[in-house]
DNA sequence: CTGTTAGCGCCTTCAC
DNA sequence: GTGAAGGCGCTAACAG
């Protein structure tokens, strides 16, 4: 078992000051260019590889940046997470993992998680049933700048980067429009979620300025399970007059609804048509695919989370204004 | 901005020494309960944190693992990676996520990365051309323990997890061929990998006991792109006698395969079957799904993974054996 | 240019 | 029971 060497030792097999060793290594202006090369050479002969904890410990910096996430389930996420760890590691920050599984209080114990590794900063989405923040203010508080990420507190101003749920909704629902539909339903998401809300606007406002009348009953919602999905289409099936079109809280909804309309009446697969959000990757293999779903870039949107942070880490003092991204997604249509 | 207060503070607070508040705060059995009381009351009072990265740093063990894995595209890693990280946190364990996106370079960088966090095991899936493996062996040198996930190297003897991949091709070729088929293929997958070849075996192996003689024209190679994979069926369908089953290395390969059949002649489409590994969760919304899949388990294989580790990390010495598993799939059948 | 000193926050002997 | 001292590996004044 090979031990690691240490700039003491280095100082010592070159009898110098260990401060010089730390200097050279570091290519500090002030050392003599024959003292690094000394200093390099036995480095490399010693095998010597820099304790990051040590410096981490020192220099009051991790390098490592905290992400929690509800669920490696979602695609989107994974997406966001696969954005998130590039850029990260590009600029020497390292990405600590980990999921609330929705679960509020699994998210307390993880913020303060991150609090104890004294993490650089966070990025974090919070749980779809977390209505508390004070355990993510604290670290904002101590100088950890917090990002929220897709799901923002409504209450309070915070930095954050989300969609426009708004537009991309009015974007789904107008082209659907156009395609001739006049009764268009939507299947909303948890009342929780701000996104919901701003999916269902973006739905009624299209409605609107085609001065289609919204109908009430157009309008159910879902918790997003498999279960929530199916009872959602299933009201939408009893009514007396069905939808042709349904603008679905996002693509898994859309692909539970479709399949539990293949059991129930195949023949109403050719008349309702489904779009859908997160344009999963998969939707091209399938065969009665939806007719649009919304791209909304999670990969982009991770490295744009990082790119915040590192400006929020480097300001490091209190922040004058709140960094706010909203992003803009774009439908992509299947047919 | 809110300071965290240290146990110097603690005790300067109380009047007492450092080491006693350190003692007092991790339950020493030599401080009084009183003491305890009042250290732990007015830690409390002062939002003491205790600093991870300092004690990181003194105990030399920072708790975090290492996890390197091709790509997040994947939804295999993906599942083996919500394992991971549910398992390790579960033991206080914090998950460093890294992708190699395929490029052995990159791995060796972020092998070194690990080397230089001190992270205190590694588990990782090389990459598909990774050949030389010198970065991760010194690792174990210097006593991290490091955990092959997966693919798994040939030439040295190590710790692994991987699963039954010859079994697993071996369980899906003869389904296929107890369904009645004679005329079987196989897309193989990219020469590097030992699961390639496994499975390549398994599915030779079945056709032999079953006296179905191998028809080397029916075994095509991908390498995993979406080109790669048309080319292999398009390979398959210039044949004379065009077979009738397919196994294919995964389920992506094999969507691609039925897509690329969907494009160039639908009546085809009822007369081969596909096979594939992974069981992807969104299969179940295909409509000409795959006749079946391996399921590998992943989540298991993950959470299996860190207990093997923590196992390693406690015995910290030379290790006499090397923990080798090797994980059972079982096929599931969709028609 | 190089060395000395001090300290980051915490834990662990070892005295008392 | 409690305290004093030392050190983990590294960096950053400051002094020479």
């Amino acid at each position: 078992m090979k031990k690691v060497a240490t700039i003491k030792e280095i100082a010592k097999a070159l009898n110098i000051s260990i401060s010089t060793v730390s200097k050279a290594l570091n290519d500090h202006p002030s050392i003599g260019t024959m003292t690094k090369d000394r200093v390099k050479a036995k480095a490399k002969e010693l095998h010597y590889i820099p304790n990051q904890a040590a410096r981490s410990f020192q220099q009051k910096k991790t390098n490592q940046i905290g992400l929690i996430v509800p669920s490696l389930r979602d695609q989107f996420y994974v997406e966001c997470i696969s954005g998130i760890e590039a850029e990260a590691i590009k600029h020497n920050y390292k990405v600590l993992l980990c999921q609330s599984h929705e679960d509020p209080q699994r998210e307390v114990d993880l913020v303060n998680m991150m609090l104890l590794q004294r993490v650089d900063a966070l990025i974090i989405t919070t749980t779809k049933s977390t209505t508390n923040y004070d355990h993510i203010q604290e670290l904002e508080q101590m100088g950890i700048p917090v990002l929220f990420f897709v799901r923002v507190p409504n209450d309070f101003p915070c930095h954050y980067i989300r969609n426009n749920a708004f537009d991309a909704s009015q974007k789904a629902t107008e082209y659907l429009i156009k395609k001739g539909h006049k009764n268009l339903a939507h299947i909303k998401g948890p009342v929780n979620l701000r996104t919901s809300r701003e999916r269902a606007e973006g739905f009624q406002s299209a409605l609107a300025s085609h001065n289609i009348k919204i109908n009430p009953s157009y309008i159910v919602t879902t918790d997003l399970s498999q279960n929530g999905n199916e009872n959602a289409i299933k009201k939408l099936l009893s009514l007396a007059k069905k939808p042709t079109a349904v603008i679905a809280f996002n693509d898994l909804v859309a692909l539970d609804a479709i399949e539990y309309i293949k059991k129930k009446d195949k023949t109403l697969l050719s008349q309702i048509e489904f779009s859908g959000f997160g344009n999963n990757r998969l939707l091209r293999y399938m065969d009665y695919p939806l007719t649009a779903s919304v791209e909304e870039h999670p990969y982009n949107m991770g490295v744009e989370a990082i790119d915040i942070l590192l400006q929020l880490i480097k300001a490091d003092n209190e922040p004058s204004e709140y960094l706010q991204i909203v992003h803009s997604c774009e439908l992509h249509t299947y047919r």
